[in-house]
DNA sequence: GGTTGACTTGACTGAACGGTCAAATATGGC
DNA sequence: GCCATATTTGACCGTTCAGTCAAGTCAACC
């Protein structure tokens, strides 16, 4: 029998915003449920915890929202620099939508929770830990691809997706502390320089 | 006349440590003093509140320790690449002291705060934005030298340089997220790229 | 030895926290 | 209409939170 509330879902993607607008440790259950407009008791009801609410969450929004944005930005119906190109596209957009919609530029939610969950929390950080590696995995797919077509010369497609990564992530939380979009706007040329093969990604301005 | 007491030294380092490992959100005034060995009375009659502390402990960290550190490794006593390899060593060093000492992976305490704070605190983020900019001059600076005399060939060093920036922050998170010095470890292949020009920093194993 | 100002102490406040619970109510299958 | 289960409600618990405060201690200077 399929579920008859919405409250579940409700509590889910209030946890999201809250989490992607604040940070896990400035958001209460209280917070949470008033956004979800559920009542603490439902919210025990679905989940065992605060922390068990965040891993549900998180859960969520990979499999609902990133995983098959991924999927589409890393379509096998563009050639494998394209596909470098549409990472960079849709990470700008992202950021210049994000901070005309709420005024601020929130960056990538996994990354900024897994550096303030890392130590207090392990479940929430391992699920976060899996969800990088599986957004890792899409670069290193890639760079293959591209090697095996002649348009690059990587030795170490591992190491270079998890640097690659790593620039994209990080260009992702300073512009979230300085507010500020562009940090990612530049990173069409240095990930041209990594990868040796020039990437020419369409930003507006 | 000189403090004749160093109960404001005694909490800014704990707060220093109560915060890279663990967070801000899930730090308590309560701890930060049974930590410092400091009573609840005194706390407030050196620091007007926590966010006072916070913003006081992040300058102090970087005046006493970062910046010191940074003026040695980018020391002009070695030329620009050497600076750059000495980066990645010191990087990786202190990742794998830090596992060994403390059995975690801590990261960069400023970009792991200021992913947190950027939205809640804007006072501790203004203060991290502007070392963060001042960390990412070491770089740009070397760079800059670098292309002077003839190592590189970079048409925009202060792009490159926040993109190797967050290369480096970016590995700084994952490592912490996974537990793992080695995603700093593999930075120097890509590095190399980025800059076009050989960079053989040495790694212990 | 008296005054001043820096520092310390520990008890206190009120709000917010995560989480519990028993009772009430809605829902779908029979 | 009855039952079992899913869901909702709101009051409630003990704890911890950031921050306050009056009273006290201490050292230095005059």
């Amino acid at each position: 029998m399929p579920p008859t509330s919405t409250a579940r879902l409700r509590l889910l993607e209030a946890m999201i915003a809250e989490l992607w607008e604040r940070s896990y440790g400035s958001v209460s259950v209280d917070s949470i449920c008033e956004r979800a407009d559920v009542r603490k008791g439902s919210f025990y009801h679905f989940f065992k915890s605060k922390t068990a609410l965040a891993v549900a969450a998180i859960d969520y929004l990979w499999e609902t929202h990133s995983r098959p944005h991924l999927d589409d930005v890393f379509s096998s119906s563009h050639p494998p620099l394209r596909r470098f190109e549409r990472l960079i596209e849709s990470c700008y957009q992202k950021s210049v939508d994000c901070l005309k919609e709420k005024g601020k530029v929130l960056g990538c939610p996994y990354i900024n929770i897994g550096a303030e969950t890392a130590c207090a929390e392990p479940e929430i950080a391992a699920k976060l830990g899996e969800i990088l590696t599986r957004y890792q995995g899409y670069i290193e797919a890639t760079l293959h691809e591209a090697n095996a077509r002649g348009d690059t010369v990587i030795e170490d497609p591992s190491g270079v997706a998890g640097c690659i990564f790593s620039m994209i992530e990080g260009s992702c939380i300073q512009s979230r502390i300085h507010n500020d979009p562009d940090r990612v706007r530049h990173l069409a040329d240095s990930f041209s320089r990594m990868i040796g093969a020039e990437l020419h990604p369409n930003l507006p301005r």
